[in-house]
DNA sequence: GCCAACGTTGGC
DNA sequence: GCCAACGTTGGC
């Protein structure tokens, strides 16, 4: 803890696109409907406010990373799950007991995509989360060495 | 649309 | 606690 931490934000461009993240108020948003408890623990234990991530889409035809997020805010529990209207309603879940916790994302900025056929065909992220052999996380931890080789290869777009 | 990989559920 | 069945994810 106190180091510095990066992560992976992968989210389906038809549910919520960069664009759509940079057109929100306060260009922020609550990440909520989480329902895999890997992915919460590292929202609620490891992600410190601060923290930089990239934005990746998924499953759509160019899946990738298509931009730079922060972290917003610390874990608190994810409204959806005592809902009884949304989907990501969780019945076994209380407001004295909640069970799905989450983080507020914010806008960085969009780039350019770099796509997963980019990212494989690095000889130096074969041992990134994302390009495990049937990794469907949907947040992971970036190291140090994947961030520093990967945001040199993302650029800017012109907007 | 296919299918491999993974997580969850529930019977026993 | 085991494990088969099922649903979901996500690249292709």
């Amino acid at each position: 803890m106190g180091d510095a931490r990066f992560w992976l934000f992968k989210c389906e461009p038809t549910a919520q696109s960069i664009d759509d993240l940079a057109a929100m108020e306060d260009q922020k948003v609550a990440w909520f409907g989480v329902r895999n408890y890997q992915a919460r623990n590292y929202m609620r234990d490891s992600m410190q406010q601060g923290d930089l991530g990239f934005y990746y889409h998924s499953a759509c035809p160019q899946p990738g990373i298509v931009g730079m997020v922060r972290v917003a805010s610390k874990p608190y529990p994810d409204p959806t799950q005592f809902d009884p209207s949304s989907p990501y309603f969780d019945p076994k879940a209380s407001q004295a007991l909640p069970r799905w916790i989450l983080v507020d994302v914010q806008f960085v900025k969009k780039t350019e995509l770099l796509s997963l056929a980019q990212l494989r065909a690095h000889p130096n992220l074969a041992s990134m989360h994302i390009l495990q052999r049937g990794s469907r996380l949907s947040i992971t931890p970036v190291s140090q060495d994947e961030w520093q080789i990967i945001t040199p290869l993302l650029h800017q777009t012109d907007v």
